[in-house]
DNA sequence: TAAAAGAGTCAATCTAAATGAATCTTTTGG
DNA sequence: CCAAAAGATTCATTTAGATTGACTCTTTTA
């Protein structure tokens, strides 16, 4: 059981972006400071700001913002929408050639399974996963003029 | 995020052993059934018997069987053992590379996550998730003497 | 004691994720 | 206005892990 590398870059970029709210960080800064390549890492920008979570300004001078405060984004509606293939097992599938399907409760009792997963991480903003210094930065910065 | 086939499959077996709790099927019946190759499927029984669900007979006349009444095995359980690797994302790995790592809460977030998963799928048990039919047989057996 | 049944090993295959090169498009500072 | 910065898109390659199946044991009992 995994979650591609996809949605874990996503959170990362996420957590970079929201300790350093104060200003716009370009794809480059942030593919330099975890290593991964620019136009991987593009990917993963991109379908965030087709989700809404990341505001893009092109152009000299541009660069990457959180499009809400973390307060208000959810890890789990980050994950659902990152994860392109929640199917868990075949039978979630409309072609399931699984000749229990018609019968069996499993796929009801695993989807149930990943609601509740999902309700977890629902539970938690952006601004909750940061480290204890990065929420610290935040709070200084809410207080600033 | 998906479940691996392998899973997918042994809760198939399960789920079959449990429909014919009145006597032992053959490997050979149930790869039939299901139309998955008997070396295949024979690891994912192999996995099964060496985690305590499934008893195996060997010799003429041998067979499979559930090793527990299926009241008294638990879908999570099932997953839990079934499933090889549980590390959703790199930062669960002790050689995680991830500059984060030592600050971010995520870890904790997914796992707790990941749990309440579990949680759901430790609820049910295998005779639950049998088909209306299947499970009114498992209540006619329990009933013959 | 032979046949039935499960156990184990190994290599091939297949698939989806991950990667990266190359080429767009947009925007703005000078 | 136009060159440089920045994100957008397309395409092909690589890679890792899941899946598959052939082949060869070992065990057991009719």
């Amino acid at each position: 059981m995994h979650i591609t590398q996809h949605t874990d870059y996503a959170l990362r970029v996420l957590i970079y972006l929201a300790s350093n709210e104060q200003r716009l960080v370009t794809i480059q800064e942030i593919s330099e400071r975890f290593e991964i390549s620019r136009s991987h890492l593009m990917k993963v920008v991109n379908q965030l700001i087709r989700n809404g979570f990341v505001e893009g300004l092109r152009g000299k001078g541009g660069g990457l913002r959180l499009a809400r405060p973390p307060q208000q984004i959810a890890v789990g509606d980050v994950v659902r929408r990152m994860e392109t293939d929640l199917a868990l097992v075949e039978c979630f599938h409309e072609t399931s050639r699984c000749l229990l399907t018609s019968t069996c409760q499993l796929k009801g009792v695993l989807g149930a399974a990943l609601e509740a997963f999902f309700a977890s991480l629902d539970k938690v903003a952006l601004s909750e996963v940061l480290g204890p210094s990065q929420r610290a930065l935040l709070h200084v910065l809410k207080r600033a003029p």
